[in-house]
DNA sequence: ACCAAACTAGACCGTACAGTCCATTTTACA
DNA sequence: TGTAAAATGGACTGTACGGTCTAGTTTGGT
């Protein structure tokens, strides 16, 4: 986003802004551009003059948000020992994909998926395939060093990370009111690191 | 669903057999009322005198569609050795969770889980679940037969499930073209077998 | 054969929404 | 300060849909 320099600019932004919340909270089709105008407090046509439309609004907002998310920072420049560092990564990680914010995104790109497979597809490849890659660069890295013993590491990162989900992501998926407390989900996780 | 006695119970299969490949397929949303009743090849208002509304539809025919995925026969009756038991299990969930059916209704639940809590409570009850609670007995059979070594067999029954979904499950959420080959699944899979 | 229940086709209502149009005002810049 | 671009708001179009109504027809049990 950045400076906006023009009032021109400061509109699109704040189009941008609200149509990112809707989408993400309500979904492709439960929002209106006449609440996005609304809420961004600006006339319909001026929404219609920035984005051309529903879809271009809906694919350019959803793609802010993933840069929002920043799935980039969950591991450090320069890694330390395995195992809290491979901890600390997975409470990272644990807390990113459970926020709200990372469990709307993904809500509503899977669900948008057969009606916007390019929108699907971006988010796949920002968020679990950039994952993945960058997991999997790390243990390779252990791999090197002689303090892990893993023969595919493209395979033990996907393994690994689909244990962190685990059950309490899929409860939140399918909104389920009760969730696991924090206790037994430390446990899980450490557990899950001990596996490895 | 079983013999239709009257003509009428008959259309009443014929409008659930429509609504339930709608809505699998297009979502909530996307799929409309009249479209049904065409496709059931019936008139609206019986749909309308079969089903009070939408959302009862909805329910009734995704509910019924969880049925048919039939989660219950994956794990034998009497357990054999260790490791074939767990790999032929492996295979036969991934088969199934990765089903066009499968993902169908997954998608449509998990999309419809703000909206309709109730039924995606249902889906997420008869299907994660249930397959948690029933590989979690298994193990602890397979514990009590000093067979397994394995002290959380509930929270062993849930890493092992997430592992088997993997990345390839995840191509099929968000909907991408290119998915893994048969191959690489298979070495997937049974990697996977051999870390527990 | 009769009758009540179920079904039919299609018109109809109200609403919501994507997208357009237009006449007027505001903004940016030279 | 003048002018072109951008923004406004509200009316408007067309469409789609959920749901109702009605008048007439078919079905199934007695």
């Amino acid at each position: 986003m950045s400076k906006p320099r023009t009032k021109s600019e400061l509109k699109r932004n704040q189009i941008l802004d609200a149509a990112t919340v809707q989408f993400t909270q309500h979904g492709y089709a439960a929002t209106s551009m006449d609440l996005i105008a609304k809420l961004a407090g600006v006339s319909k046509q001026t929404v219609y003059s920035h984005f051309g439309n529903k879809d271009e609004l809906f694919i350019t907002a959803i793609s802010y948000k993933c840069e929002l998310l920043g799935v980039g920072e969950l591991l450090p420049e320069n890694l330390g020992p395995v195992e809290p560092t491979l901890t600390l990564f997975a409470q990272g990680f644990f807390t990113m994909i459970t926020s709200a914010d990372s469990m709307a995104v993904h809500r509503t790109c899977a669900a948008e998926s057969l009606a916007h497979p390019h929108l699907s597809r971006l988010f796949f490849e920002a968020g679990p395939l950039f994952v993945i890659d960058k997991l999997a660069n790390c243990l390779a890295e252990y791999h090197r060093r002689g303090e892990l013993d893993i023969e595919d590491c493209r395979q033990a990162a996907i393994q690994f990370l689909a244990i962190i989900k685990g059950e309490q992501w899929t409860r939140l998926e399918f909104n389920i009111e009760e969730s696991l407390s924090e206790q037994e989900i430390k446990h899980y996780l450490q557990s899950s690191v001990r596996l490895f």
